[in-house]
RNA sequence: GGCGGCGUAGCCAAGUGGUUAAGGCAGAGGUUUGCAAAACCUCCAUUCAUCGGUUCGACUCCGAUCGCCGCCUCCA
């Protein structure tokens, strides 16, 4: 099957044809580094590593390519705060922001690029507009003619006319149109600046995501993602701008965008001030929870940040890992590879085989449809549902932990783009802690024998304080620590 | 004012022009267990904001209304 995209340049959904055959390129608006990231921003880092990563699952070659803003007014406006340099601030959080992504199990792009790495690609594409007209030079500034660029509005669908411009932010009076953005800012004295043919200065927002994305992906390439927020101005200004100096009728061929994530109905927001940082709630809730808690909603759709709704989603978590460890135990030195036909066939074998590949089809197919996440995790625990029942039932037999190894197969499958199975043992040495569980049991297990239930009970619950669950069956006592 | 989106059970949330409207959380009952935990089984929306229209048939298409949100300014 193939894969269908939501644009939002054609408001559609279409069917991903990707435009070279050898690698499909995706751009992604990263983080301003000035701080470290809420949240909010952590949505589009999160989704759109999910959909690259679905995109390679099925075989396509991506370069995944993110900016790092690392030139702008409020990382200046912090170094001066702190008197530091700009880049002392924009270094700081740039490792922040590594640190922070890795532990959301987000996964690197091939290539991180930082404005200030690309002023002269930057200076090369203002030349080029000038020389055709698209942009005007005024007192060392450099702007934009929004009038020179026929399809400006296309991907926001607004029309010169309609923008209610200088009603909450005053016009520059050096622009000719109020639309007019800026490509080059004229140095303020005591700023970080860059020689160039209109003085020094620096790059407007826009043109380092011009730049960077024609620089390592060409003129034209597959995705560009980002936040809702973005599509106006940020992602029409590129448009035009990279259309204007390079020719090309498609700057991104498709233009996706992230819904936003809202604090009691209001968008979470550095100005609003109604922000918890990604640093924060990894203190509370493990990365799998986190992620959970985002891709059991569609990417396009807002959510509401709530405690409750992660709280859920920490048990919803915790089910999943529960039976994939359940699996593991199962199945060591077993590899999955299982083919129906070369079996022995139980019809209760055949009937589980039957089931979870059909549910593979569905998860898949849901994935295949824009990335509906949420519709494929409600199928990744249909399949939870029959793991546990076919293991339940009793499967001690070689050709049916063949079958379990292959459906373990499977859930590592999905989760190398959903990310949300967490296969961690609780953070202390493992083999040790699991020596000393071992004499506790063993201990327990004398107390059961002679029917002292209270020292036994005693003897859990101390455990389930110190957050150790036990967990009794006719195979033995096994333990696990609780999320 | 212009543009875009949303409104599905107690909560979160998929989905479809037509047999039983996914899944998760919470809740109720049961199986299992010494008691638990985990797991499994059963139950939990005659109904998809409201009102009209198109249709043999709509929650799904169209229109209107109400409510909520976003963009038009830096913003994921």
């Amino acid at each position: 099957m193939s894969i269908t995209v939501f644009n939002t340049l054609s408001g559609k959904k279409e069917e991903y044809k990707p435009i070279n055959p050898d690698y499909s390129g995706f751009y992604v608006c990263g983080p301003t580094v000035y701080d470290y990231f809420h949240i909010g921003n952590a949505r589009p880092f999160i989704v759109f590593d999910v959909i690259r990563r679905f995109l390679i699952f099925r075989g396509y070659n991506v370069r995944y390519v993110m900016n790092l803003t690392d030139i702008d007014d409020k990382i200046i406006n912090r170094a001066k705060e702190e008197g530091v340099t700009s880049k002392e601030i924009a270094d700081r959080y740039i490792n922040a922001f590594f640190e922070d992504i890795q532990k959301l199990g987000i996964r690197p792009a091939d290539v991180y690029s930082r404005a200030t790495d690309h002023v002269p690609e930057i200076i090369t594409i203002i030349k080029k507009l000038i020389a055709v007209d698209a942009a005007y030079a005024t007192a060392g500034d450099v702007f934009f003619d929004v009038k020179q660029f026929s399809r400006y509005g296309q991907l926001s669908k607004k029309k010169l006319e309609d923008l209610q411009a200088g009603k909450r932010i005053a016009v520059d009076e050096l622009k000719k149109n109020p639309a007019d953005f800026v490509l080059w800012k004229k140095a303020k004295p005591g700023e970080p600046s860059w020689p160039s043919p209109w003085g020094n200065g620096r790059p407007g927002w826009h043109i380092e995501c011009s730049a960077m994305s024609m620089k390592f992906l060409g003129n034209s390439f597959d995705f560009h993602g980002g936040g809702q927020d973005l599509i106006f101005p940020h992602h029409e200004n590129e448009i035009a701008q990279s259309c204007a100096s390079s020719g090309c009728d498609t700057f991104a061929k498709y233009w996706l965008h992230n819904g936003f994530l809202d604090m009691k109905g209001e968008k979470m927001s550095k100005s609003l001030g109604n922000f918890i940082t990604a640093r924060e709630l990894m203190e509370i809730y493990p990365a799998s929870t986190i992620r959970l808690f985002y891709l059991q909603k569609h990417y396009r759709g807002p959510i509401d940040f709530s405690e409750d709704g992660l709280n859920a989603a920490r048990t919803t978590a915790e089910r999943l890992a529960l039976t994939y460890k359940k699996l593991a135990r199962l199945t060591p030195g077993y590899t999955g590879d299982f083919e129906m036909e070369s079996r022995q066939q139980t019809p209760r074998l055949k009937e589980f085989h039957h089931r979870i590949s059909t549910l593979d089809e569905e998860l898949i197919a849901a994935m295949e449809d824009d990335f509906n996440t949420p519709g494929a995790i409600g199928k990744l625990f249909d399949i939870v549902r029959e793991v546990n029942k076919f293991i339940d039932e009793g499967a001690a037999e070689e050709q049916e932990k063949e079958v379990l190894a292959w459906v373990q197969g499977k859930l590592d499958d999905y989760d190398r783009f959903l990310g949300v199975i967490d296969k961690s043992q609780g953070g202390i040495d493992h083999e040790r802690m699991d020596a000393v569980m071992r004499a506790v049991i063993k201990l327990r297990h004398s107390l059961r024998k002679e029917k002292n239930w209270p020292l036994a009970d005693q003897l859990r619950d101390g455990l389930t304080e110190a957050g150790i669950i036990l967990e009794d069956s006719p195979a033995g006592t096994t333990w696990r620590w609780r999320k």
